[in-house]
DNA sequence: CAGGTAGATGCGACTGAGTTGCAACTAGAT
DNA sequence: ATCTAGTTGCAACTCAGTCGCATCTACCTG
């Protein structure tokens, strides 16, 4: 007799399970939204899709798991350069870091995975003696498409 | 007869006198003070060393002159992690870019000038046909002192 | 399969950053 | 000296995020 599994638990579940966070129905509702976002999303947006999953989940819930998520390094936080309001944005975090380039004019954001970037940060640990743990590359000005007109 | 010339005019100033921005005394007291700012500075600070100079200078004044800064790539604006708050901090945008580091356990903002930085923002700009206007690399981590007692 | 409890939640009130509409003011052109 | 477009102060506002507290619940222990 199956449960109302509603989501199939996911890495960031399994992340707390390891450790012992507890897990409620909240919880399970928001790690999911996070789990299959394809893309930033704010902490409203994040609010109203796990809300369709367990309508009980409250604001207030939203922003204490996304400090939790944060705080374990699980998530990142953006600002994709304020193109739209004052808020954040938050995304997965997968194996390897990617710079966010948000176009002025269009306001599309492009995602760019790089090797010297990866270089980058290591020289900063090496040259530096920093430890590095989060790293957060943004990236304002024009996409190719509205390079060109004007 | 000289005028009461509080400060002296600085490079901001010359580039608003150039494109013909009009020049208020609340303006030059802001202005002075992003000029002579040697770190980072929060809104709030920026409007209590205005006020210093010129004690009419209001917080709008500060925010709208913050704003029209920006438009024009003069300074920078930094999230430092949001180790402190939510707000935003502000820095006079000279030569070249640099990183900035914030401890998350002492909270020291170290800066950090690398070539690799500069080449990485070339890559994106041949691999990707995006300009470059805007570039913000934030790191957060242990600094050396921190890294070594836990 | 009960308790019991530490920890999580919802709610509503709050804070703090930043914005805005508007009447009054002023820089700088004529 | 006059004129006017641009700027300012003010107060009211919006919006993101936080917090205190009473209630609830995940999950541990027996
Ligand atoms: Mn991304
Ligand atoms: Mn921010
Ligand atoms: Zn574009
Ligand atoms: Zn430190």
């Amino acid at each position: 007799m199956p449960l109302p599994q509603t989501e199939v638990p996911g890495r960031l579940q399994a992340h707390f399970a390891e450790r012992g966070i507890r897990m409620t129905q909240q919880r399970r509702a928001i790690l999911s939204v996070m789990e299959t976002a394809s893309k930033h999303l704010d902490a409203s947006q994040i609010l109203r899709k796990a809300q369709k999953i367990d309508a009980s989940v409250d604001r207030s819930t939203v922003y204490r798991t996304l400090r939790l998520l944060k705080r374990h390094g699980l998530i990142d936080e953006l600002d994709l350069m304020h193109i739209n309001g004052e808020g954040h944005y938050y995304e997965r975090r997968l194996g390897r870091d990617h710079i966010h380039m948000a176009c002025l004019r269009c306001g599309k954001i492009t995602e760019f995975v790089s090797d010297s970037f990866e270089r980058l940060k290591q020289q900063v640990e090496k040259d530096c003696r920093f430890r590095v743990l989060i790293s957060r590359l943004e990236i304002g000005g024009y996409c190719a498409t509205c390079r060109g007109s004007q």
